[in-house]
DNA sequence: GGTTATTAATTAATCGATTGATTAACTTTT
DNA sequence: AAAAGTTAATCAATCGATTAATTAATAACC
């Protein structure tokens, strides 16, 4: 009993560590990139340990996918299908959350949005665009009520403003190099990320959303 | 002297070729992807001969690229440096160029994106994100001369809304699967490519920067 | 409860395949 | 004859995956 539950704890916090290192690993240098043996020993295990818990390479990727996207995804939907909050606070709340997360994320989000580029149409690029999709809606439902509800205007496009939101996001966090010249700043320095960027693109969205989405704009103000 | 030209026609044209098709191969699988074997044998040419004109596979890459890359610069200087056009003029003029452009040679773009991506800072890096920053230089001064001349408001956040132009162009371009799911349409079909999808993101976009950018918004219109 | 059989976990060594690059021989052009 | 272009063959390195052998943990049995 005892033995059983610590050994189980034991082998989940093993693979644990391994999908953490993997995960950084991939991050860094794509999956082409990352090599088994760079995985394995920066873990500390052995190679043939991968394809014991993972059974492929492909299978390590896959779980380390799986397990990082979940907790994203319950806080949108929760956002989403709150009753008290208008379209528009809805919106503003799932672009606090969609920063926060994924700036923290960036190198993740970098993978997944690489991987995805490439033109392979196999089930693992199938399905990275899969769970990708579903943020996708989430944000696709608030627009749609906001138009139904009569606080975004009518001729908005809405498809368009999602590409705009998730887009420059990930113009920002892909590439460090680029974003650092662009901005004059080393984004890859937390502090300046955390307080300096981070407030910047959140506010930057929802102002430019807002005189693009809303029926009553005040532009005196 | 005759046969000196009618030699070197036909070495470039044979040099063009390969970097046509080492292009297209960069652009469907990657860097990483792309064996010199693989692109040799669909140029038709000898694996050796790769090296023998490129010296390495990053020196055919950086060729690819740097043949690839001046054209577009040179509109983008063009527009930028005509006097006869407001700023937001010259905005709209450059949007439309980087969306003809950059949609056509989508593949090429996400081989871009892709391969500045990735953690490495090598001199290959180095070299993609330098030429990458002269296009958005180019954006970025003309958002300047806008805001000087008083065409553009004095609050707007330049930096993120070059992010936006760029950013949201690469998110419908980057992944034909997320973007074909996205849209309800397949982004691989020329035909929706040019006559629909293509003006649909320059209305957008000069939509949205209008309203976000521009002092005397009609929003009655 | 102690001993043994069974299963799971882990290791080192190696497999075949593929990678980018190079060599030396050969052909064409100058 | 010299130089440039081109070829097939091969290099060493690395890749993901697998094997067989060993150790550790669990179950079964007397």
């Amino acid at each position: 009993m005892f033995s059983n539950y610590k050994m189980d704890k034991e082998k989940s916090d093993k693979k644990d560590h391994i999908l953490d290192v993997a995960e950084r690993i991939f991050s860094d240098v794509g999956f082409d990139g990352a090599s088994t043996r760079l995985i394995s020993g920066e873990a500390g295990v052995n190679m043939a340990m991968l394809n014991y818990y993972f059974g492929s390479k492909e299978g390590l990727f896959l779980a380390v996918f799986e397990r990082k996207i979940a907790s994203f995804q319950n806080m949108l939907q929760n956002i989403g299908n709150d009753e008290n909050m208008s379209a528009w606070d809805k919106l503003q709340m799932c672009i606090d959350t969609f920063i926060n997360k994924v700036v923290v994320n960036n190198c993740f989000q970098r993978l997944i949005t690489r991987e995805v580029s490439i033109n392979k149409t196999g089930p693992l690029s199938e399905k990275l665009t899969d769970i990708l999709m579903v943020n996708v809606l989430e944000f696709k439902k608030i627009f749609v009520e906001g138009v139904a509800t009569g606080v975004f205007r009518k001729d908005i496009d809405i498809e368009m403003a999602i590409a705009t939101i998730f887009g420059t996001k990930n113009y920002i966090s892909n590439s460090s190099q680029l974003a650092s010249k662009l901005l004059g700043n080393d984004v890859s320095d937390i502090k300046y990320m955390d307080e300096e960027l981070k407030p910047r693109i959140k506010n930057y969205l929802k102002t430019l959303l807002k005189v693009y989405l809303l029926n009553d704009n005040d532009n005196s103000k």
